[in-house]
Order: C-alpha cells, then sequence, then structure tokens
DNA sequence: CCACTATAGGTAACCGGTGTCATATGGCAA
DNA sequence: TTGCCATATGACACCGGTTACCTATAGTGG
C-alpha cells in the first residue's frame, strides 16, 4: 500500500486562507454561529460550495465529542424486519453525512446494556435508533440519558417522551384483520400471537380481540396460542390448532413469518387455502406475495417507519439547517387482502 | 440534553501517569510498537487491562487518517443474501473495535463510483467489503487503489489479488444441482439462471452444463432463460416453461429467490412439487425451508463467507495481534436435498 | 465626550491520540 | 578507556477541527 495521503483533501485552513480570514470564522460558518457578518457568510459560503469542502468528520468527532455515526440497535429476529427498516433509515440518511452502523444485540444477554453503552462511550454516535423490542427496555434508555447521545424508538404503545418516538399503533393494526375475518363471516377464529416479551404481540392481540368485540364475537382462549415470531413456531402453533376435532376456519397470525407456518401446517394437513383455511398475517412482507396464494396481510410500512424515525432523529441535529418538514408522528396502516381469505364453508 | 461529557473517561495521559511514563511510550504499546523494554511493556498493558482503558477512535482517526469504519458495498437485490452477509461481518468483527457502515449503491447510477469514493475520502473506511455484484467491477476497485483504503470482495471467478477475494465457486455448486437432478433420472431439464451482468449467473450456469454434460445431458436452448434473480422474474420464466407443449420435467433455479417464484408458476399450472415437476435453488436461504415443500437448494454459506471475508480484511490490521487462525480461502458448497427433487414420473 | 455594550473577528489552547527527532543509557568492539 | 551503535524513552509539533477568551470597532445612552 502506497503512501499517497491527502493528496488534494482540502482543509479549514485553505478555505480561511482563500477568503482572508482566521479558520475561525470559516468554522462559524460552517456551524451557523452568530457573529459573522452576512457579506462574510456569503463570501465563505461561496468558496466552500466552489471548492465542495467537507470537514473532516474525524476531526469535527473529536472537538465536538460526537460522531456521525447513527447506530440501529436490534434484537429483531426477522431478517426481513430489520432490512427493511435498514433501507428505510439509509434512505433518509442519504445526502447526509451521517452513516448507519449496526449495533445488534440479544437481550438475554446480561452484558447486553453494557455492550451497547460502551459502544456509545467509544464510538460517540450522534444517536440511537431503537426498534423493538429493545425498544422496550426502558431501563436501559434510562442508562443511555446519562450519555451524551441522543436516541429515538420505534414503540408499540406511547412509553415516555413522545418527542422520541414513533408509534407503530399495533391494536389498530389488528383490528383491520378482525373487521376483515369477521365480515367474511368467520366465527372460529384463532389467534397465533407473538412473544409476550414484545409489546407488539401484546397489543396486537388486544385490538385483535377488540376488532372481534365490535361484531360481537371473542377470541376463545383454546384457539389462542402464543409463538415466538418465527416460522417454526407457526408451523407448530397451526400444527395443533389444525389438528382440533373443532378447528378453526381462519387463524391470524402476529406476524408474517408465524403465518408462513401456518401455509405449511395447511399444506400438511391437506387443507386448502383460503377454502378450508383463512390465513391473515402481519407486516406485509415481500415473503407473503410470494406464496400460493398470496397471502392477506396487515400492512406495516417498514421501510417509511424506518425513515421518518431516522428524520425524527436527524432533526435533533442542530447543524442541519435545511427545511426538515415537520415529521408526521403517525404511519398509514392498512390491510392488503389477496388470496389466502374467504367466507368459510359450512 | 445537560452536559456531562467525559465524566470518567480515561486518557492515555492518565495511563502515562499512572505508569511514570510518557504518553508516548503507551501510544508504542498500544500500537505493538517496538522500542519499549518487556518489562515497561508488561507493566502498561497490565494498567491498560486493570483501568479498562480504550484508546479513543476519533482521535486514533484524526491522527493515524483512518477510521475504524468497515463499508459494506452492495447492489445485490436479495434483502436475505444482504442480511446474512451483515450477520456474518458482524460476527467476525464482534470485539474488534470496528464498526459496520451499510454502503449500498446502484450499478446503473453514473455516479455511483464518485458516492464510494468520495465515501472513502471524508470517512477515510478501515476498509471495503465488496459484494457480488459491485464486487465484479473491476474500474471502482481501480479508483479506490489511489486511495489509502483496503478492500476485500467475494467473486465469482479470479478477478486478481488472490489475498483480497473469496472465491464463490459458483460453477462446483451448480454441478451438485445437475448431478442431483441427472441422477434422479431426469431428460427434460431446465435452467433459469440471473442476469448476465452478474458473474455468479454465467458461472452457475456454466457449472451446471458441465454437471449435466457428466451425464451425457445437454441444456437445451429453449430450456434456457434469463431471469433476474428475482421472484416476478422466476415466476414469469417458469410459467413459460411449464406452458410448452414439451415441458420440463426439473428446474434450477439461479437463486432462491427466483426458485420460490418457480413455485408459484407451478401451484398456478395444478402441477405437484415434485412429483410433476422438481426444483432446485441455490443459496438455501432460510425461505426454502419454509415452503411446501421444502425446496432442494446448494447450500451457499453465506453468513460464513460473510465471517471469512471480514477476517481476511482484518488481517491487514497490523495493530491486531491476536492469533488470527489463517483463514480458510476456501467454502464449503453442498446439496441441501429436501422435498421438492424426485424421479420423473414418465 | 466618555464609559458601556454589542458585534465581528482573531488567538491560543485543546480534543486525544500519533509522527519525528533528539536524548539518554547500556553493551560491545577497538 | 574511548568510540560507536542499538535500544529505550521523552519532547514537541501535528492531525483538522472546536471552545474559551480576548481585541477592535461601532453604536448607544447619560
Amino acid at each position: 500500500m502506497t503512501s499517497q495521503r491527502n493528496k488534494e483533501t482540502i482543509t479549514i485552513n485553505d478555505i480561511a486562507r482563500m477568503a482572508g480570514v482566521s479558520k475561525k470564522t470559516v468554522s462559524r460558518v460552517i456551524n451557523n454561529a452568530p457573529s459573522v457578518r452576512d457579506v462574510t457568510r456569503a463570501q465563505i459560503k461561496k468558496i466552500i460550495k466552489e471548492t465542495g469542502f467537507v470537514p473532516n468528520p474525524q476531526a469535527q468527532a473529536l472537538a465536538f465529542r460526537r460522531s456521525f455515526l447513527i447506530g440501529l440497535v436490534y434484537d429483531n429476529p426477522s431478517p426481513q424486519y430489520i432490512a427493511n427498516m435498514q433501507n428505510g433509515i439509509l434512505e433518509a440518511l442519504r445526502g447526509t453525512r451521517y452513516q448507519l452502523v449496526l449495533r445488534p444485540c440479544k437481550r438475554t444477554d446480561p452484558e447486553y446494556h453494557d455492550q451497547i453503552l460502551s459502544f456509545v462511550r467509544q464510538h460517540n454516535p450522534f444517536g440511537l435508533i431503537f426498534v423493538p423490542s429493545v425498544s422496550e427496555d426502558l431501563a436501559l434508555s434510562e442508562k443511555l440519558k446519562a450519555l451524551n447521545c441522543h436516541f429515538v424508538r420505534i414503540a408499540s404503545v406511547d412509553l415516555s417522551d413522545p418527542d422520541h418516538q414513533l408509534l407503530t399503533m399495533d391494536s389498530e393494526g389488528a383490528k383491520f384483520a378482525a373487521r376483515h375475518l369477521a365480515k367474511l363471516g368467520h366465527k372460529k377464529i384463532a389467534h397465533i400471537h407473538g412473544p409476550e416479551l414484545f409489546m407488539s404481540a401484546r397489543q396486537r392481540r388486544i385490538g385483535f380481540k377488540e376488532g372481534l368485540a365490535e361484531f360481537g364475537l371473542t377470541l376463545a382462549p383454546e384457539y389462542t396460542m402464543e409463538g415466538a415470531y418465527t416460522y417454526a413456531s407457526g408451523l407448530k402453533c397451526a400444527t395443533k390448532l389444525l389438528l382440533m376435532k373443532d378447528r378453526p376456519t381462519a387463524i391470524f397470525a402476529g406476524n408474517d413469518e408465524m403465518a408462513v407456518g401456518v401455509y405449511s401446517a395447511a399444506q400438511k394437513a391437506r387443507l386448502r387455502i383460503p377454502q378450508d383455511l383463512s390465513v391473515v398475517g402481519y407486516d406485509d412482507t415481500p415473503i407473503v406475495s410470494r406464496l400460493w396464494p398470496p397471502m392477506t396481510s396487515v400492512r406495516f410500512p417498514i421501510r417509511e417507519v424506518g425513515c421518518n424515525i431516522a428524520k425524527l432523529l436527524l432533526s435533533s441535529d442542530k447543524l442541519c439547517d435545511r427545511e426538515q418538514a415537520p415529521q408526521a408522528q403517525t404511519i398509514d396502516l392498512d390491510l392488503i387482502i389477496r388470496a389466502s381469505t374467504a367466507p368459510p364453508v359450512n
């Protein structure tokens, strides 16, 4: 590796010399600080634009004690979810100087708090984005407050600090599923929900019950099973449900992964979808439209949510003077009706 | 946000004071530099360990002109692939001070070279990891050589610089698929390959043909179609194939995404898998074991490859004095036989 | 008219490490 | 013993920005 460093990297000193001012004044312009005459400011801005100068992030990080990294903290088992979230965040970050770094973690690991805290202490990220279920760990965010690091979270219910979170309104989404199945005429409706650890799982169950209640239906305990948000758990729970003498005619799975498991269980049991069994998933991940028949699912716009949550985080960047349209803190859920749901045959 | 910075962050000066030496000597120990007496070195190392001191990455980045970031450069359309790759890389990075940052790009974007180059110039990453198909863009890596940045690539065939690449041996993997189908007795075998832009697509096709040739079979041109490595393209190509009057009894898809499309096409055409049609995928992504029937696929250990490629990159880190077992630059491909393949019925 | 304040801008130290070079020390050959 | 060199270590500038503080100038009120 030959050494050909800073061939023509241009520094703040160069700009200062060209503008005939001190580098401190250039720094003031960069940081939108006051005490610079408008003509001076304009002149310096012009030179910066012409030269394409960008302040060295490492130097700024050292001086600011804050880097241009944004950490995505997740323990979510679904790669689809994470991939979409990443893409949304990256979209919001495009054109900024911020970089996305990944911070997977295991909530069951007793050291995971320390790992995240030491990451923050060492790398001084600008901020962190928490997605479920780590986002529900209030003890962690409490510790984080002692550090000089912003954070935002995606949460199922209002946890605190409304300016720093985006609500997923899971109970609303689940209501869509409930109403759809009820309207189709289903009575024997089952629900495989996610792990109790996930607030989203609890909220979806609550919303589903409420939605059924609107039609005078209830969710029978024997038709309610706890999965793990994984394919295998969906397969297992659905197999049990379908082997019952009085099996349900419709199953609402807490997420798409498990719903795919329901598909397999149905095919194994030689039940046809949707004639013998209606299936509804949650998240509308790409996979569900690739199944046969394509699956009805509650669309949760993960990508958009990722984009919005990142913009929300960025909005605490005072350096960033661009007009950021104030974020809509709410998201648009809806039900994507495909071919996996139909009226029950009697 | 109250200001409570560096409450108790410990610096190189603290260590120097405790050890009764200059900070330069501590720096020497940190960097495994010569010219430090063994007892001094041991003493300083002890203090560093006891205090848990970690050099500030931003300061080092500034002084070294090199940050602790590793960029993952990809244009791969499959989120599964990327997610697995990420996990493998993250596994290799765990315990190190390196952070993974994502650099998606569009090879069709005329500015994508500049985008990556300016990322490197600004953030001075330690290195970059290229995955197909960007990894096949030699013009890009040529430009990169002018910069002070390591890079490694995952490639289908030997592109150059064997120390900096990991071969995926796609033709070998495809041979497994060919032999399996040939041994089952299939004669009318089709192949939906990936886009020509991807070297992997070309290699898999070549290997598949070679594997068939071992059994005296050939791949008929009318049974060879080009997909886009996507579900939709797999569905489209397979639909065409299955509507032929003399339809194939087996289809080898260039990746799992397209193979899932083949599944849907078969179900739409009311063909049973594997009785009426055998299907083989490539990559063995989680999705294929969730289909019904579970799909036979060539296992390409993406996660392990990610881990190995990251270790390969890290091995150019002279600071890293831990014993790194020399990497096996080769990977273990094999065929995971599930229920989607069976002898043809005549 | 002068003290007083607000504003524009500069100077020097600092962030926390590293490079360069000078110095001190010890061992060995002459 | 002297001379020389290799090794161990420190002093100091530097990486590219920022903060803290100081100066100069102009504007203000009494």
